[in-house]
DNA sequence: AACATTTGCTAACACGTGTTATCAAGAAGA
DNA sequence: TCTTCTTGATAACACGTGTTAGCAAATGTT
């Protein structure tokens, strides 16, 4: 089946009837019958000329009257009946896996659906958003069952989606955000070892051994994974021995990097650095080390991830990765509608890179080498 | 036209087959067609029973036949079809008006998202985002115009939106996220000079005379101008002239609460509090006081409103104005849908209550009254 | 027994589109 | 002139559902 372009609505922004059903006064929407009607030809010949069907000849008078006649009745087709009859929603889901305290103190989510929604805009597709319950892990299933899209992109998912692995298989198109080790699903990340690797190797640059983590969330969680095994990569690199005692699980809450900061700094009087692999833990493991009468950065360093609009107004100013969330989300956005129509993908795994930003939470101590 | 109820989908969790069109081995789709043939009756009864209509007569046994039927085949009546011929997309559509730059800052839109996603999930609708360019005012009319929604919420209408007017006046059920003076469309909002009045009266309360603002962005916003005019009612009850010196304008971000801030305290030597009406803006303005060697709250009294995230974790703690965007989103969406079936809104002009949350921003001075 | 009513179900239409197979007319070639 | 090819357009089918009008059988009433 072949996917339509949008010529035509994009050549009549003018708003000439807005026309839809109404349960009082039942205004008539204007149909492609009505088209063909005024322009004096059939159905069929609106349908090729307005979808601009290449490989078939239609006259060029016939086509402009054809047009003129459609724009001058405001003629938009119903997307439902297209629906039906292509086969194709011009839908994509953005499937949200994330629970919803998650989702709240995601302050990198709006970017994310922007660039998604950017994607969708500029291919002619609309965005289906769908959060799910932690209840309802399967709740996505329903837009596919019920064909209310025509691919998915998962955010954030997780090792017992078992489900959406069957789906691929089935030849489903899905774009995930994030990873799912084992399986070879279409991803879009940024590369997390990498940036996390930079982070705590700018640290050690910085004349520093004894360097903490604290991780976003539990180590359950892909992106947790990631990012502690970037610290742990660039302490082997430099020759420092991992030490359990310097570890600390965050759950996307500053309460938990308050809390996960002071058991670190009980544990660990000779600890001169961490790295939190969220900006909103960091916050609160930040107190914490302003509370223990220590200073930033000339006690204890601190760097954090993913680059928040305030990240740049903590006090001091935090040192970062950076995330490109919002080409995250359009690139994602890209590559599931190549995948919907049946293009072969350059990359079945994009990673994007991430930018170390260096601010005042790590700057070198007086006198350090 | 009735809306139908979902009641059958909700007893079908189990997900025995999921079949979708596939251009390569198309598996053919289960129709209600294939769920009469198996339970012997006919289309029409199949549908009937499904949709659980009422005032209709068929014997149990033939409607736990066809139950059965449906179950064990797995079938999901298509979204497209039950469109066409029922007239209702259950899609309602989410529309961001602001600007993308102000979407990004906003770290409560993740929750609004929540609560609308929530009332859809619970009343058998589907949410589409669409996020409108700033050159692309009128975006949201194709939704309208192909009949993709059958409904929509407005977020963050302008004084310029006028088509959204005659699309209310026509019949299309709208429900606006913020208000529009001079329209009568229902919206949902906070009470935000209310709120205001209330973070101004605090400040009042604690003995403070002049009394700074910085807005939360250009006051051609409907939201900027409530929260200003919020401000100035509360010095006018407490009997303190309005000194056009001591308001500044922001625009979202920490960098314009900085620069105003700064503005602000240059032509103001005594003033001893701010109120800023965002936040983030408010994360700018603290940077400025404290580098012009001057403590909070000591020196300077500092509330905000939002209560985003962070808030509890700035430093010092930010007394700041509560929204709840999570029922914000929530209501729009029950309302709207409200809306979409017929009903008479109990209250066409919701204003939930916000909550002054009391932090250390705003701590009395030692010796004061 | 004759008629009225209720019960249980269905045939047939409607929704608005995309697409294939086909056709008439005109142009080109033998 | 007769045949072949091209052009321009269309009739007819398909998609999957909701809904109205109506029908036969069963039941109730006089």
């Amino acid at each position: 089946k072949r996917y339509l372009t949008n010529d035509f609505r994009l050549s009549i922004i003018i708003i000439t009837n807005t026309c839809y059903q109404n349960k009082n006064m039942t205004k008539k929407r204007i149909t492609s019958f009505d088209v063909a009607e005024k322009s004096g030809v059939s159905r069929t010949t609106v349908s090729l000329v307005l979808n601009n069907i290449a490989d078939i000849r239609i006259s060029p008078e016939t086509r402009q009257r054809v047009l003129d006649a459609a724009k001058e009745l405001g003629y938009h087709p119903d997307s439902a009946g297209r629906k039906l009859a292509s086969g194709h929603t011009y839908n994509i889901g953005l499937v949200l896996r994330q629970s919803r305290d998650q989702v709240f103190a995601d302050s990198l989510l709006p970017k994310v659906a922007m660039g998604v929604n950017q994607a969708a805009e500029d291919l002619g597709f609309q965005v289906l958003l769908k959060a799910l319950e932690p209840d309802n892990i399967n709740g996505y299933i329903r837009l596919i069952q019920e064909n209310h899209v025509d691919g998915i992109i998962l955010s954030g998912p997780q090792q017992d989606d078992l489900e959406i692995i069957n789906l691929y298989k089935e030849g489903f198109p899905i774009v995930l955000m994030g990873q799912l080790p084992g399986s070879n699903l279409p991803f879009v990340d940024i590369d997390a070892i990498k940036g996390s690797k930079m982070a705590v190797s700018h640290l050690i640059d910085n004349g520093h051994t004894r360097i903490g983590m604290i991780t976003n969330a539990s180590l359950k969680y892909t992106s947790a994974q990631q990012r502690h095994s970037g610290y742990l990569q660039a302490l082997a690199e430099a020759g420092i021995a991992e030490d359990k005692l310097l570890l600390q699980e965050g759950n996307y809450t500053p309460t938990s990097g308050y809390e996960a900061m002071k058991k670190l700094l009980d544990v660990n009087p000779t600890l001169s650095a961490v790295f939190i692999a969220s900006d909103v833990v960091a916050k609160g493991a930040m107190q914490a080390i302003t509370e223990a009468d220590l200073r930033i950065p000339k006690d204890v360093s601190v760097v954090g991830f993913d680059d928040i609009p305030l990240a740049d107004y903590f006090d001091p100013p935090l040192t970062t990765v950076r995330i490109p969330s919002y080409q995250l989300g359009r690139v994602a956005g890209i590559n599931l509608i190549h995948l919907i129509k049946g293009d072969v993908l350059e990359q079945n795994e994009v990673f994007l890179d991430s930018e170390l930003i260096i601010r005042n939470s790590s700057a070198l101590r007086k006198g350090a080498s």
